[in-house]
DNA sequence: ACAGCGACTGACTGATGGGTCAGTCAGTGC
DNA sequence: GCACTGACTGACCCATCAGTCAGTCGCTGT
């Protein structure tokens, strides 16, 4: 085959950007080297004088991913115009995302099915990020900007529903314009959805018993009635 | 070795459950059908006996969750107390994943690696799910229980928001308490959790556009702060 | 006692695909 | 035109498993 000699910089790029792609479209797992050589126009041989191992340009994807993410996100001033600077912050991280939609999709839908070490890195970079968000979040508290509650817990919602959102917006059939989704995200984290105007807690006794144990092994007794945790004082206006 | 008889029944009850702590614990891809057999105290030869290919397993777990999922879900009745079912369709929906903590994992993070036509199922699943959970919305919207806005929108932020939930809940590390969950999502759903105090919106401005438009293209107007709507659903006991 | 059944076994096979390396060849300097 | 470099190649090697099947063994009924 005659590949054309080019810049060893333009080679690992052309590398980098064919394995994204066909990590996107069939998976990690799924894809071959030779199927990612194929994409770059380039021999196996090739391959492995720019990386050292399959793994390592998915690994190289994705720290670059991470740290354009880090680089994006700004702390938050609380001296200064709060709102906007959460809205700007969900902008970037939209943006960065959005910016590369077959990462997007290598991130937030294949990561899995790799060796350990990989997912727990993975796993752990969500970590830090639900941490952090967390921390913001209790600060936001102190503020009187977030509302009372378990943090942690809003942190891992938001986390999720970011996730999902991006996800969906990563694939090509939902072209889901960024400015929409950072407007209509942060109207939700703003208010929610559900309009019931209930007030106190009510239900001691959830109907919950009916769920049919359909399950193989031994599990604790299903949902012991716990007492309402002080609900999340929903301050409506 | 000196596999004990068992009845067939019981023979295959114990390799799904083997089978599904295996495939929690190494991911699907890494577990191998040795593994799964051993976990089971069994030979390989075995497994055949009983499934067809390693996917068969797999498929079988995930069927039995969708199946029990189906039936856990009551299609919500507007003419009664519509705040209670649908709190009670969260609960049911926590309860079946939260029942096979291990079986969420694997679901919920180690579903995708596997061949094509297995993601797509779940990816279907899913779909639908978000589908008709955007259509119920919608249905609220008529009733007044759910803010005018993105219905779909609003599908995929919950299911993603409930997706990281329930994964998070089922780590051995976080013992959340299922109720706990409902109540917090419910509430979350209700409120969100940003409290900015920009009340009295004029629905002709949008909280947003006081953000600094740092971003690419311009955008129609976001989610209108809506004046809340007469509260349709009475009390609750 | 013994034939028959069928659950069970585990050594084996065949395919797959990650990784290697001896060899090719275009360019470059002299 | 000749020696040299180093980017590139692709046939090959080999570890890993999914899946098979000829054979074992214990139970059951007669």
């Amino acid at each position: 085959m005659a590949t054309e000699r080019v810049d060893k910089k333009e080679r690992r790029q052309e590398l980098l950007r064919a394995a994204r792609d066909v990590f996107a479209r069939k998976g990690y797992h799924d894809a071959k080297v030779e199927d990612v050589c194929a994409a770059a126009g380039v021999a196996k041989g090739t391959y492995y004088l720019y990386f050292k191992d399959k793994r390592a340009v998915l690994e190289e994807l994705v720290d670059g991913l991470f740290v354009r993410l880090a680089a994006a996100i700004l702390r938050v001033d609380p001296g200064l115009d709060v709102p906007a600077q959460v809205q700007h912050n969900i902008r970037a991280i939209v943006a960065v995302f959005l910016d590369d939609p077959a990462l997007t999709r290598i991130l937030l839908s294949y990561a899995a099915g790799l060796d350990p070490a990989f997912v727990k890195k993975v796993a752990d970079f969500y970590e830090v990020v639900r941490r952090q968000l967390g921390d913001a979040l209790r600060d936001g508290q102190g503020l009187g900007i977030v509302a009372p509650g378990d943090a942690d817990f809003y942190a891992t919602l938001t986390l999720g529903a970011l996730k999902e959102v991006l996800l969906e917006a990563s694939s090509d059939a939902k072209p889901r314009h960024r400015e929409e989704i950072v407007g209509k995200l942060f109207a939700f984290l703003e208010s929610g959805y559900l309009r019931f105007a209930l007030e106190a807690a009510p239900v001691s006794t959830p109907p919950l018993a009916t769920a049919k144990r359909g399950s193989s092994t031994p599990q604790p007794p299903a949902v012991a009635a716990t007492p309402r945790p002080p609900a999340v004082a929903p301050r409506k206006r």
